[in-house]
RNA sequence: UGGGGCGUCGCCAAGUGGUAAGGCACCGGUUUUUGGUACCGGCAUUCGCAGGUUCGAAUCCUGCCGCCCCAG
């Protein structure tokens, strides 16, 4: 409202921001349109760069069938959102159906990650998928010079190529999401908002008469946003939801029934309603087969160690100390990584403390300061 | 139906004449581009029920009800 209320986009280097070399007139730019205002002003910067732009949206859910309610979630409108942005930009605009993809390689696999006892993260795995891999093989087709989103990551021109770094603006960093991109995607790949602090993107979005300025940031899981994901878990998979025993993890006494394995995550506190206990109870592992919810004491959470499946590596190994974060909001805590790290091996990260809380299908993503090496599905935990 | 013990918020539990701790659970909020965590706040006008004593009772007395243990 003060000193940046006057901001325009005009003061930003815009050649600069999309890390292309030369001239802008003749290139040509592929914007990810999610219908959000972030991803919107991409689109407008890109427009006002004097590249050609082409926005690009993907249609990822039916809504009204993935939640049961029709309406409930914005779908539609962030869709309508993007092309009416696009229209007021002047730039050409495509929605491609991407349902079915989207359905298996992301809600399905969201669904069985919780039937197997893990904790799944969706936005990654749409990021990897329909987002960085689909999104970039269509941008290719068009022609573009590079693919550009709305994400809060910085990317760096390092000694040996392009590097991954958290965003400037910490409290919006999206990197653990992002910890997937391939060294092939991220040559290609622009992030123009990682160093911009959010409010100066809406006072753009403002100035630039996007519908979306005040748009409220998007938060949970895309296609369930009324937050209950069980409900979605169950009607992707109706086999979910089997109760079954609440057990202590070093006693094995039965404290009680849960109602289906999928309500629950390691490190969870709430929703056991067991009472009657001198000191909080935690779930501290799943038994799929057996069908168990596994509780204990906070102590019973420490781990010492984590094995991470499929890593993926960006740019070289570097020399210095390595942090690791676990789940999106955690600082990023002192590691030492073990085996081979990058190309899909298994690798294992030591950490210097023991780490509380930390759950099977979540990523682990490596950092080096502020850059990102890459990270790893979490796939079992050593207690500490 | 002889003896002993116990009945305080959903659970555990302090309080034995001075006007209901605490923990767990639960609920709400904050934080937040996943699930969680963490933090903050809320949560028994009432102590199994009914009488009585007292200025005053969850705390003392009487009866009843319920549960547990020992004895049979």
């Amino acid at each position: 409202m003060s000193a940046e209320a006057s901001f325009s986009a005009d003061s930003l280097d815009l050649g600069t921001l999309f890390q292309l070399s030369g001239p802008l007139a003749g290139k040509r730019i592929v914007v990810a349109m999610s219908g959000g205002v972030d991803s919107s002003v991409v689109a407008a910067l890109a427009a006002r760069s004097g590249a050609e732009t082409i926005g690009v949206t993907l249609q990822l859910y039916d809504y009204g069938a993935a939640t049961g309610r029709k309406g409930a979630c914005c779908a539609g409108d962030d869709i309508r959102d993007a092309r009416a942005v696009a229209d007021r930009l002047g730039i050409a605009h495509y929605v491609f159906d991407h349902e079915s993809q989207f359905r298996e390689e992301v809600v399905e696999r969201f669904a069985d990650d919780y039937l197997a006892g893990r904790t799944p993260i969706p936005c990654i795995r749409c990021n990897m998928g329909p987002k960085f891999t689909d999104l970039f093989a269509m941008a290719r087709e068009l022609g573009a010079d590079c693919l550009a989103t709305g994400h809060y990551v910085r990317r760096e021109m390092g000694s040996a190529g392009p590097e991954l770094h958290r965003a400037l603006d910490p409290a919006r960093d999206q990197s653990y999401f992002l910890y997937g991109t391939t060294e092939a995607q991220l040559d290609f790949l622009r992030f123009p908002l990682g160093g911009l602090p959010k409010p100066l993107v809406r006072t753009i979005a403002e100035a630039e008469g996007l519908r979306v300025a005040a748009k409220p940031d998007s938060q949970d899981i895309c296609f369930v946003p009324d937050g209950d994901y069980a409900r979605i878990v169950r009607s992707v998979r109706p086999e979910g939801g089997e109760p079954g025993e609440i057990v202590h993890a070093e006693t094995g006494a039965v404290l009680g029934e849960h109602k289906g394995i999928i309500h629950y995550t390691v490190g969870q506190r709430r929703g056991l309603e067991i009472g009657g206990q001198p000191e909080p109870l935690y779930v501290t592992g799943l038994d799929a087969p057996g069908r168990k919810v596994l509780v204990g004491p906070k102590r019973l959470l420490a781990v010492s160690s984590a094995r991470i499946s499929e890593t993926n590596r960006i740019g070289p190994l570097p020399a210095g100390p390595l942090t690791a974060k676990v789940r999106s909001l955690a600082k990023p805590v002192p590691v030492k990584l073990e085996g081979d790290f990058g190309g899909g091996a298994e690798a294992t990260i030591r950490f210097d403390n023991p780490e509380y809380g930390v759950a099977p299908g979540q990523a682990a993503v490596i950092y080096a300061g502020e850059r990102v090496v890459g990270g790893g599905w979490i796939e079992a935990t050593q207690p500490a």
